[in-house]
DNA sequence: TATAAGATTTACT
DNA sequence: GTAAATCTTATAT
C-alpha cells in the first residue's frame, strides 16, 4: 500500500526517518519503473538544525519547496553533479525533511544499470547520488508529489527488527557544527 | 552581474 | 589515500 498522506503531516521527523527504513521507494519516470528498498536516511530538522538548508529560517526559491506540506520531493544539486532525494515533511511552514541515503533495487535494475552506466554489482545505490541517478530522479523533480503519478512510498509490511536498526552521526555535514555529531541517520543493517 | 562553496562520486597515485 | 569533476545557489558588488 501506498502510505498515506497524514504520514507525512508528522512533525517528529527523526523518529519518521527511522520508520522509513524498510519502506519502497517507486518511480516512474519516463515510463520506467523501478523500485528499492530504503535502507538508509538521515532527518534534516528544519529551522534548528545547522545541516539543514533551511536553518535559521531561511527561506530562498530553492528552500521554498522544503516549508512546503508535507508529501512531497524536495530535489537538488550538489556539486554540479549529484541529484539528492529528501522527503519533505511536517505541516506547512515546518521546512522538515529526510534525505534517503540509499536503497536496495527491487525492481527495475536493469533499468537502474542502464540509467548509470554500469553492469550489476553490489552497491550502485549506496548513496545519495547514486540513488537518485538509479531511481531516474531529477533535480528538475523537486516539489512533485509522493502521492503521484512519478515518484512515490509504498509500504509492503517489510519486517525491520529493532536490532537491525543503527543509528549515527551524519555523513558530510562537519560544517554543523554540535548539530553534525546528532544521531540523526539511520541505516538498516540486515548483518546486525 | 560576479564569485565562492557545497547533504558527493569517481578515478587515479 | 588524495584530488578532480562540474554547475546551481546564495551572497556580495
Amino acid at each position: 500500500m501506498i502510505l498515506p498522506p497524514e504520514l507525512y503531516l508528522r512533525e517528529d521527523v527523526v523518529q519518521l526517518a527511522r520508520e522509513l527504513l524498510g519502506k519502497v521507494l517507486c518511480t516512474r519516470i519516463n515510463g520506467l519503473y523501478t523500485s528499492g528498498m530504503i535502507t538508509e536516511t538521515e532527518a534534516y530538522a528544519g529551522i534548528t538544525d545547522k545541516a539543514s538548508h533551511a536553518y535559521g529560517n531561511r527561506r530562498t526559491s530553492r528552500t521554498e519547496v522544503m516549508f512546503r506540506k508535507g508529501g512531497i520531493a524536495y530535489v537538488y544539486l550538489i556539486y554540479g553533479i549529484h541529484s539528492l532525494f529528501n522527503v519533505v515533511t511536517a505541516p506547512e511552514g515546518i521546512p522538515h525533511a529526510i534525505l534517503l541515503r540509499a536503497i536496495e533495487p527491487l525492481e527495475g535494475i536493469d533499468i537502474m544499470c542502464e540509467r548509470r552506466g554500469r553492469e550489476p554489482g553490489k552497491g550502485f545505490a549506496d548513496g545519495p547520488g547514486k540513488l537518485s541517478l538509479a531511481m531516474g530522479i531529477h533535480f528538475s523533480h523537486s516539489g512533485l508529489s509522493l502521492l503521484g503519478e512519478q515518484i512515490w512510498i509504498e509500504d509492503r509490511n517489510i519486517p525491520i527488527p529493532e536490532k537491525n536498526i543503527l543509528a549515527g552521526p551524519r555523513i558530510g555535514v562537519d560544517y554543523a557544527g554540535e548539530d553534525a555529531l546528532r544521531p540523526y541517520r539511520f541505516l538498516y543493517s540486515p548483518m546486525a
